[in-house]
DNA sequence: TATTGTTATACTCTATAACTATA
DNA sequence: TATAGTTATAGAGTATAACAATA
């Protein structure tokens, strides 16, 4: 990112604004989460696993929406970091159960409190109804499922 | 995308709701854009050429937020569509102005309407308030100039 | 045969550094 | 010296294909 004189054709376009939002943010998180050694994504990861006990790689990669290869090099940082551990679960022996580790535990409410104060700044312009509406509106965007080719007319 | 079960955990967070609502309205221009042969990004390019009549490809770049050296691969993508021309400014021969070309100028207006039906598709589910209160929002996480870090308290 | 994890590989998007030409 | 455009290059992030182990 350069210049700082968007054009207002710009402004109306759902894709750059959500882009660039996007942008803005992931500058945010990273701030915001480096005195835990994370970032945005790897802390998802964290909070996804300590919701749902155990689970697969393929399983957490299903609920964070990545691919399974993604998965893997995710987890490695992670076990790096000694956040996370792998571990073949005995029933299925195809399997790895990720689980956090005690210092992922440890860190994690901490690291989820500085993103959300994180996000709370960032938001803070905004009224708290716009604010509501926002998350209602991209949920709905970003979770709903994908609707068929709409029939013409 | 793999798997499609997203964790509750994901839907209260900012940065997943942003990046994956982005990519879902990718989706949605690639389909919507290919009968013109254009992506999002090449379109918003002809429309801010189209309302800021002679800019050099660095003007250009500072209005779409990109860098010089992303600019060059964008204008030579349309170039070889017939889409732009570059030329030699003959004020300051170091500068290129990117203009449309008579195709380009043809080819846009439909190409907008394409663009901004497929928005309103995927935007249909929200109510208008919400529909509204997302673009105000949208705009000031994108467009607002940053702040410098907060002061603590 | 199908599934899970892994590796190798490639593709997209983007930025940094260095070069050319102009000012 | 500084600026505009270009090229070479490298770093994320992600996906596809192929393989090993297991079911």
């Amino acid at each position: 990112m350069t210049g700082d004189a968007t054009s207002e054709v710009l402004a109306s376009r759902l894709g750059y604004l959500l882009k660039h939002a996007s942008l803005r943010l992931t500058e945010t998180y990273v701030q915001a989460l480096a005195p835990f050694g994370l970032d945005g994504r790897e802390l998802a990861v964290l909070a996804v696993l300590a919701a749902h006990d155990p689970l697969s790689q393929l399983e957490a990669a299903g609920r964070l929406g990545v691919d399974r290869t993604t998965m893997v090099a995710l987890v490695d940082t992670l076990e790096s970091k000694d956040l996370v551990v792998r571990r073949r679960s005995p029933h299925d022996r195809r399997k790895n159960v990720v689980e956090l580790t005690p210092t992922g535990r440890e860190r994690l409410p901490a690291a989820e409190r500085a993103r959300q104060e994180a996000e709370s700044r960032l938001l803070a312009p905004l009224s708290p109804a716009d604010s509501a509406a926002l998350f209602r509106a991209l949920q709905a965007l970003a979770l709903e499922p994908r609707r068929a080719d709409q029939p013409p007319g």
